[in-house]
DNA sequence: GCAACGAGTGTCAGTGACTGACGACTGTGA
DNA sequence: TCACAGTCGTCAGTCACTGACACTCGTTGC
């Protein structure tokens, strides 16, 4: 903190600034007490500000938890319009989270800091859920524009995001091999084991 | 109100009686007044209950518009669980859904009602994800109990799901052929998007 | 300089979700 | 008749979240 000198009311000047701060606060409190355990008045006293100032800023306690999931949802529908035209979608979407493995590496520090608390927290999980929800909206949306029909569409969506949170999920626990390898190998057993349809 | 006759105690009798009430009455309200417009103590009253009651039947607001599931559950886990060993395993998820069909249809006038509410509500959306990955969960351990090795079950239970509920959407829009058909349907064109990588 | 203005904040009051503690009632079995 | 367990009502309290209003500060136009 560059908490100073004179007086209380030393610190707010611009709105972003107590943004962050509540960010950080929030996910110091939750890591220390756990989610239940912190009011929103406590994230706010450690941020400097008021509990009326955090509820203007995040409409929810969870919604400070998740943020920059916009970024990632628009790096991801950008990559699906960029594809090349006639490829099927589900490559397509593969192609997509294989653009992503940056900005997942450069957010991997806060990631793994929110971890923990998620998998400790219901209420997180459910939010968390939610926000993976918006994002194969967002991806049925993109395919669609791709000329991919309505029903397909969201199936391919819906598919292609659990097949990378999966290599996420092996990723997480084998950071032997990077996260492109962790996806080619997700995606190449969905291959395999769709194939033993029919 | 429909309060009735002589005193204010004369309805409740068994627990589970009261546990029922109170769910026709939420989904009544719901529909009414749309779920943020109405309260516990709402539910309660029209039950003929204290709020208090509500909340020793249902730990939320929410859930006491999600029941059955608990049976959905079982009934799929244990369909997983009689398929023929050696059945690979999307296939056998495609012939739990196939055995589930029966309940699906039974569930229907239900599920019919709850659908407006749910989708007007995002906390109600949020608790409905929640369930399904429930559900998945559940799958994914029957998977592994088949001998599926753990980062391939819980990718299958997953997409699984989706391809169920790829189904059940073209089946609500489409009531012209069964759910059986849209099963076999959906889980066609997952495998042969699913050829489309490589 | 100064007035008008908008953005961000503090203060206060209020609603509603949810919890813990306690006491009352009712049916059941020893 | 006497425990005993299950279900409920009552009461008090915490906390998430909201609306209304006043204030402060930096900016803009004059």
């Amino acid at each position: 903190m560059t908490d100073d000198c004179d007086s209380v009311r030393a610190v707010p000047r611009n709105g972003d600034e107590v943004r962050l701060r509540l960010q950080e606060a929030a996910l110091e409190l939750y890591l220390e007490r756990g989610y239940d355990k912190t009011t929103a008045a406590d994230i706010a006293a450690r941020a400097g500000v008021t509990e009326r100032t955090f509820f203007r800023h995040f409409t929810d306690k969870r919604e400070v938890f998740f943020d920059g999931e916009a970024e990632l949802r628009d790096l991801l529908t950008g990559a699906v319009a960029a594809v090349p035209a006639g490829t099927r979608p589900l490559p397509a979407l593969r192609a997509a989270f294989h653009q992503a493995v940056p900005l997942i590496e450069r957010h991997l520090p806060v990631t793994e800091r929110r971890a923990p608390v998620i998998a400790a927290t219901p209420a997180l999980q459910e939010r968390s859920l939610a926000k993976t929800a918006g994002l194969v909206a967002a991806l049925t949306d993109a395919l669609r524009a791709r000329g991919v029909a309505e029903p397909l569409a969201a199936l391919c969506a819906q598919v292609g995001m659990d097949t990378y949170s999966a290599a996420i999920r092996r990723w997480a626990a084998d950071r032997g091999d990077d996260l492109h390898t962790h996806l080619d190998r997700a995606f190449n057993d969905l291959r395999l084991a769709a194939n033993a349809l029919k």
